[in-house]
DNA sequence: GGTTATGCTATTTTT
DNA sequence: TAGCATAACC
């Protein structure tokens, strides 16, 4: 069979594992997600197992996607018909199914982050708590916390002390009870009430015990109780558990994770098979090895041996800039140097701890005239535009959604106040019907002017005829009606400000996503469409394009692998994030840095700013712990010219001046140069000056202006 | 009732 | 710094 030809001796052994618990725990790029890829393939094509009976789980949609089409290569299109899915997506499917157990409808809506916290906010208000002390977020997370522990409202209340939590448990009680009512459910619900449903209707969870023959759990040391439970339940009949992961690589214990559900496999199922991998196949000696020696300073790890024949490879590259502007023309003149070394910029990544790190970089990169992409950040599903359409969307499919209701009710502007839509809310919960219908009785309600009236019922008119209308037409024709109808379109439109028209922008591409799920999802409804994109987020579409630099955070980078890696902002305070200090979390900080080290198959950099901005304010940081955790000699510590470091001289070799990247003025611009300004257009350089400035006739209305290269957002055309 | 301004605040990581 | 929420103002 040549499914095994591409394994080594252990990873063929754990692929071809007839059956019952299996443990696969290695270090970095062992091959573990193929291990497990290749044994869903082997069971399909060698052990009779059919596609339907298997389930297994990535971290993200992305990850689902791409082992989904891996298998499809391997055995063919049979393959369709397999779960593979997150732990989220997999509950929300078997709740579209079960939801009626447990009294919600199966067109359940399910709210993201910023939903659950608003509603958490309401919750507060409702109960007269002052949103200072206790403030939404705060709660929110006690309540997230409690869910991934799965403990329900009741029990909370029943198990805290003290004035903090007790109030917590109220606002959770009341916040599940509005969820409910509005027939919604938050990222924890999913996976919670999957469990509470298999503990009430044991037929149901019999059923899918039945069905699920194998079950297979890639990044098990990230999953939190609540999944944990799941596992547990449903592969209690078959016991065909394969579990895959690396607890040096766990990162998500701010979100639940818990790492000893890996640690304790064994114990949980004595009778498990475990297998090791030792092979990297990844990264060079050096990348390993520095990795290794970080990850070695936290304890409570089981210790894996790792080699690779890959060879030695170039060393782990420090350099200390003097700000954070020097850091990303570093990295910038870095890209431009690796492609003539053979290393495109598609292949390149540069990672750092906080979103906010992208900034300087997009800045600087577009200047380079380098293509990037960034992950994550502000992302294109919470956007407040899209997030408004797709709440018309929820409305249309699911008319008992107030959260919905009360986000799109008076955008555009329908001339209706506070005093109208309390009103409202006041009627419609004292008669027990959803906003909507209230809306369609607004004459009965006597706080509500004729004017008011007259937008609710037009209001309720338009969601109901769109309603009504979706079972006809496509997806994206509904989203264009509803944008025109609802005179969203032109509110967008009359704005007249670039800002509005990168929101029609925006808009636009989401019409273009539903076009593209039109054609893709035969038998595809509106209620298709947003049950796919409310578990999707921007990492699912890290599109393969070629020759862009990738952007992320180290959390982001998880799984993935690039020939060359930058780690920027390696700093104390930055990274470990004071924060994660505070919390004393720094185990983890250093996780995430061999998760990113680990991500580097050739080239593998560290920068560290000795001042830069940060939130409004200037710091100073040192060099961070972890490049010091790193031994001498498997690094080349340089620094650019007229960089000072905080702490002075505490590496242990002495430094290099590395030539600048190219920072001046006259090496980026000359006169005669066709350049364009973000706000003053485009224009021609008629001058170089000494000292970084350049000056620019501008187009657009004659003028000229000398402007700092360094900080004037000018590119080259 | 709507608009604008100012005033605050919170700024780690995300399914 | 910026993004949001509330307050003052029209
Ligand atoms: N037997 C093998 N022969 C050749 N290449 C392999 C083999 N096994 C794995 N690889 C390659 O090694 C790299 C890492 O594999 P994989 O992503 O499965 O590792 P992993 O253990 O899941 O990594 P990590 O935990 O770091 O995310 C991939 O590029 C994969 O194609």
């Amino acid at each position: 069979m040549d499914l095994l030809a591409d394994l080594n001796e252990p990873q063929r052994q754990a692929v071809t594992c007839p059956g019952g618990p299996l443990q696969v725990l290695a270090g970095a790029g062992s091959g573990k997600t193929r291990v497990l890829t290749y044994r869903v393939a082997w069971l399909i094509a060698s052990a009779g197992v059919s596609p339907q009976e298997i389930l297994a789980i990535t971290f993200t949609n992305k990850a689902a996607n791409e082992m989904k089409e891996r298998i499809e290569s391997l055995v063919g299109p049979v393959a369709r018909t397999m779960w593979v899915s997150t732990f989220h997506a997999a509950c929300a499917r078997i709740l579209r199914k079960e939801a009626p157990h447990l009294g919600y409808m199966n067109n359940f809506t399910i709210y993201d982050t910023a939903d659950q916290v608003r509603l958490v906010r309401r919750c507060l208000k409702e109960l007269d708590l002052d949103i200072k002390r206790f403030t939404p977020k705060g709660i929110h997370a006690v309540i997230s916390s409690a869910k991934n522990q799965l403990i329900g409202p009741q029990e909370f209340t029943g198990m805290v002390d003290g004035f903090y939590d007790d109030t917590a448990a109220r606002v959770y009680e009341l916040y599940q009870k509005m969820l409910f009512t509005n027939n919604a459910m938050d990222f924890d619900d999913l996976i919670m009430l999957t469990v509470t449903l298999f503990k009430a209707f044991p037929e149901r969870l019999g059923h899918y015990q039945h069905s699920f023959r194998h079950i297979l759990v890639d990044e098990y040391q990230d999953t939190n109780h609540s999944q944990y439970r799941l596992v547990n339940l449903l592969g209690r009949q078959h016991r065909n558990v394969c579990v895959v992961g690396d607890d040096d690589q766990s990162i998500y214990s701010w979100r639940g994770a818990d790492i000893r559900n890996i640690l304790d496999f064994e114990k949980d199922y004595p009778d498990a098979m475990v297998v090791k991998l030792e092979q990297n196949y990844r990264s060079t000696q050096t990348i390993l090895s520095a990795a290794n020696s970080l990850v070695c300073n936290n304890s409570d790890r089981k210790s894996k041996k790792l080699w690779t024949d890959a060879g030695e490879g170039e060393p782990v590259r420090v350099v200390a800039v003097s700000d954070e502007h020097a850091e990303a023309r570093f990295v910038a003149g870095e890209v431009n140097r690796l492609r003539g070394e053979g290393i495109p910029p598609g292949s390149v990544a540069v990672f750092y701890r906080i979103n906010a790190q992208s900034r300087v970089l997009e800045d600087i990169f577009v200047r380079y005239g380098i293509a990037y992409r960034v992950v994550g950040g502000t992302k294109f599903y919470e956007r407040a535009e899209i997030k408004d359409a797709i709440a018309y969307l929820l409305l249309i499919d699911n008319p008992a959604d107030s959260v919905s209701f009360m986000r799109v009710i008076n955008s555009p502007k329908r001339g209706l106040g506070q005093a109208a839509v309390t009103a409202l809310a006041g009627y419609a919960g004292s008669e027990g019907i959803t906003h909507l219908e209230a809306a369609a009785r607004a004459d009965r309600i006597a706080a509500i002017r004729p004017a008011a009236r007259k937008s609710l019922k037009a209001f309720q008119a338009l969601i109901t005829d769109l309603a009504a209308a979706t079972a006809s037409s496509p997806v994206a024709a509904t989203i264009e009606a509803m944008l025109a109808g609802s005179g969203y379109l032109d509110m967008l439109k009359a704005e007249r400000t670039i800002e509005a028209e990168g929101r029609i922008e925006n808009l636009q591409e989401l019409v273009g996503v539903a076009a593209e799920y039109d054609q893709r999802a035969v038998g595809g409804s509106l209620r298709g469409f947003l049950q796919e994109i409310s578990l999707y987020t921007d990492v699912d579409k890290l599109a393969v394009e070629q020759e862009a630099v990738t952007l992320m955070t180290m959390h982001n980078a998880k799984g993935l692998e690039f020939p060359a890696v930058f780690i920027i902002g390696a700093e104390e305070g930055i990274f470990p994030h004071s924060r994660s200090l505070e919390e004393q979390n720094l185990e983890e900080e250093r996780r995430l840095c061999y998760v990113a080290m680990t991500r580097a198959r050739r080239r593998l950099y560290f920068t560290h700013a000795t001042t830069r901005n940060l939130y409004g304010g200037r710091s100073y940081n040192m060099a961070s712990r972890f490049i010091e955790e790193i031994p001498a000699r498997l690094t080349r510590v340089e620094a650019e010219p007229g960089t000072r470091t905080v702490s002075g001289g505490h590496y242990g070799k002495p430094v290099t001046p590395v030539p600048d990247a190219g920072s001046a003025a006259g090496t980026f611009f000359h006169a005669g140069d066709n350049v364009v300004h973000a706000a003053f257009g485009e224009g021609v350089v008629t001058r170089v000056e000494p000292g970084g400035g350049v000056t620019v006739r501008f187009s657009r209305d004659g003028s000229e202006r000398t402007l700092m290269v360094e900080y004037a957002p000018l590119k080259k055309v």
